[in-house]
DNA sequence: CTGAAAGCGCTTACAG
DNA sequence: CTGAAAGCGCTTACAG
């Protein structure tokens, strides 16, 4: 069975009884055209129910109007909110954007390339920086000329725009509320392999160091993974080691969810007993008690990344050096965390 | 500064010494080509990083091997799964997914179909039941020829493929499942205005009318939204009513962690006091305890919608008539519902 | 102010 | 087994 297919520019012309390039300008006011043709046009537009066809725009053109967004996950509600900013921004510029998943697989991040560059995109934002390989990814990009934002990135990339979250200020902001407060035994509850941990647990020591805090190596702790399983587990471990804290600084929300398990558990109370903060503000409003956390805005930094990829795209900015943001979360207290001083 | 045009078919022919009908033969592998001329093409593509383009093929070949998903959020990670699941199966298909987000918006979501018809997408996968003007926006779809699958659907639509969750059924269940435990009071936690809340109350009914049980109507409460803050809201005026109840059937996960704040606030226990159940397990595996919850197999559901949809596109299965198939959620016990009997 | 025609980079009958 | 050429549906100089 076959389609019926649909009008073309030349169909409409033809039926309006104008050349089809009065019917382009019409269609994208590019030229003057009388209102007596424009409105013969629009009506035959109307009455033939044509849409102009994108695929031979973009030929003709030479660019697509599709942006590639590369990402771990959309499942994670990190990438879900960097890639609504990314939407929403492009969107008004009207672009279309495409999410690429790459699930940490080099293999699928290359496949997804060779598609992303065989579809002529206008530019790509990447989100990839858990990928081994991700600097040879950069360069194939960088060698094809085009435009590129990365986000989360791998740090020391001073030849490509980038944005990125500021992880250990916001861990040393996180460590000297607690302190301020009086906590004096703080925990550092990490990942291990991870960048991000490590500068959070950077920031971390940084806080410790410059109130003169002992950093007792007891209280540092790595899970294998961002997960709350993983995190249950470590902070059992820890309780049962006996050594005395009175807060945990989470490097995720997802860890803090298992380190509340593990303290509930152990019959103790939050915030009274312990105090926990985490880090991102994905999960952390929906936990009892309501997790205090570090806010990392996505949704803006999305919506920074595609204006910076706009920029890029307004040929007029292409020679400008690249720009580096670097964003700081927030402090947001909510009920897991006490002040000892109070 | 201009960017420097990407190397063509042409080029490759030209440096390859070959026609570009044979070019086009090794990379498509759609004809018979010598293996000397198949080498040396090979390594001139090499040679020359050439990379088909996939808008000149799609304008020849009248097809873009572009599927369309709108969604109303992607944040929701209903749909972020949904999303995945259809993805990773167009994918294998050789298919890119361009994801759109309505926001429960007709304008937004009218503004994206003309973008989606403009792109000459090979197809449709409409999760947009909250839309007022979806029936309007499906027929705009037919009219045009384009395939189409209905996820997460409004009902009553079979003139057209369609997969939708079984609510009445999951929520039956649920309810039944309680009731075996010995629970006879049960709080119905729903929200206004919602279809699929409406439908999950109904099964809540039938389980009551079937074991022979009051319903009462106190204990049929409603919020305005699917979130947190709501329940928590309307499980407080729940609370303060003075109505006996043991246990809440919650209508989303969203729901049941609002009902959990206000429970524990009471200074209740869960599930010593109080047995919650919830609806979609998103984040149920997150609160503390563990919400026992109807999981809703969303990753499977995409999968199946994307297969639907491929089913479709092999021209093939074009006349044979639509499909509708019902998924029933089941039932996943965890740590916030208790035996009355045990 | 508008039209005729070239050309974007492919694929695909059609020849040979 | 391979090549020359038409044509997909647009946009855009170039004429007039």
């Amino acid at each position: 069975m076959k389609r019926k297919p649909r009008p073309t520019i030349k169909d409409v012309a033809q039926s309006a009884g104008v050349s089809v390039a009065t019917v382009s300008a019409v269609i994208n006011k590019s030229r003057f055209v009388s209102d007596e043709l424009v409105g013969k046009v629009l009506k035959v537009i109307d009455k033939l129910n044509y849409y102009p066809n994108r695929i031979a725009r973009g030929l003709k053109t030479q660019k697509s109007l599709i942006v590639a967004y590369i990402i771990p996950d959309i499942n994670n509600p990190i990438f879900a909110r960097l890639a609504r900013g990314v939407q929403d921004t492009m969107e008004k510029a009207s672009y279309d954007v495409s999410l690429y998943n790459t699930d940490f697989s080099d293999k699928k991040l290359f496949r997804h390339l060779t598609t992303i560059v065989e579809s002529r995109v206008s530019g790509i934002i990447l989100s990839a920086w858990h990928n081994p390989k991700v600097k040879e990814a950069i360069s194939l990009i960088q060698n094809l000329n085009i435009p590129l934002v990365i986000v989360h990135s791998p740090r020391n990339l001073d030849n490509v725009d980038s944005i990125l979250i500021d992880d250990k200020k916001g861990a040393y902001e996180a460590t000297c509320n607690l302190i301020e407060w009086g906590h004096k035994r703080i925990v550092s509850l990490g990942v291990k392999n991870s960048t991000t941990s490590r500068l959070r647990e950077e920031g971390y020591r940084k806080a410790l160091v410059e109130n003169e805090l002992a950093q007792e190596k007891g209280l540092i702790v790595q899970t294998d993974n961002f997960s709350p399983g993983d995190a249950f587990l470590t902070t059992q471990e820890l309780y049962k080691s006996n050594l005395s804290f009175t807060a945990i600084f989470a490097h995720s929300d997802l860890l803090a969810i298992g380190a509340m398990e593990a303290t509930l558990e152990r019959a103790l109370k939050i915030p009274e007993d312990i105090s926990i903060i985490a880090f991102d503000d994905t999960y952390a409003s929906l936990a009892l008690p309501k997790l205090t956390t570090m806010h990392v805005p996505n949704y803006e930094i999305g919506k920074k990344a595609a204006e910076i990829l706009l920029r890029r795209l307004s040929s007029a900015s292409v020679t400008e050096p690249p720009t580096h943001e670097e964003i700081v979360p927030t402090f947001i207290e909510r009920k897991s965390t006490r002040d000892l001083l109070r």
